[in-house]
DNA sequence: ACGACATACGTGTCGTGTAATGTATTGATC
DNA sequence: GATCAATACATTACACGACACGTATGTCGT
């Protein structure tokens, strides 16, 4: 099997199987692995527009989260405003409900990270950290991650 | 960030645009990436059940592939026989139209083979391969590609 | 003021991932 | 040989990703 093709299918297989984890794990809480990002976003970086919100996405809905968007407001965890002075755009932001969610949701992922770590233990981590940014650096959804780690640092 | 978070984002992001990369591609073909896998697993592993297709898929609908093989069926690029000894199995296979347009799809993925070979030239590729086996060896799906190299060697 | 354009967001559709449940066929047990 | 369990597959329901198109609001040039 080529190089370029077992990348392929081992990305995709820990993708999966990854996400089907942390459904699991997110289940008792009632949301899914893209919702818990967007009100991990959401929390981290304060009240933001639609598109905004879009741009900070890794699983780049980017389009329109809207619908996305709509069951965490249906579920009282993030409120939507209209901005008052263009009224094109929203303002998102988390309900006092979704910022407590938000806590057992750092909980539930920083046990994923815990399972991730125990398996790349004694791997070369930095190398393929390094490998990987580079196949991300040349797609838009590789920019999303680019931005959230700048607007961490501020 | 830590870097397991990393690592997941990471993934995330390139299994996200490698995808729509590969749709892009194969959509004048008429075919989506799920269905290319399973033509391309029919073309090189002969006849199979449908849980047997489903073993050595990576894209794991695992499950039931029904859906995703109804459509290649209804496409005329399936054919799906009942075996007469055992009424439950099926045998699915190409069809001569399947087995041309498998031809066409090899070489969209070795376009975008090539592609991720030029991203990826100059980094620690076999560390990444490395730490990425040790990832996808813990998950069931990690399995489906050892069978498909395992079935390759014979 | 008017109209063309741009921007932000919404909606509809298709294919898929995942889980839960249903149905048909076969095999095993008694 | 009738019954029950196991197997293979189908069906359904929900959420999501991608795309295309539609709508509302604002901006700019004339």
């Amino acid at each position: 099997m080529k190089v370029a093709e077992e990348l392929r299918y081992l990305i995709l297989a820990i993708q999966r199987e990854g996400n089907r984890l942390l459904a699991a794990e997110l289940r008792p809480l009632g949301i899914t692995p893209s919702q818990a990002e967007v009100l991990r976003v959401l929390r981290d970086h304060g009240p933001l527009t639609l598109s905004a919100l879009g741009g900070l996405l890794v699983c780049e809905t980017g389009n329109s989260p809207s619908r996305l968007v709509d069951r965490l407001v249906a579920q009282g965890l993030v409120q939507r405003d209209t901005d008052p002075d263009d009224r094109r755009y929203l303002a998102l932001s988390l309900t006092a409900e979704g910022k407590s969610l938000s806590k057992r949701i750092d909980a539930v992922e920083e046990k994923l990270h815990a399972g991730i770590d125990h398996l790349v233990a004694g791997q070369p981590v930095a190398e393929t950290i390094t490998t990987l940014r580079a196949m991300a650096g040349a797609f838009p959804a590789g920019e999303a991650l680019a931005r959230r780690r700048t607007a961490e640092k501020e």
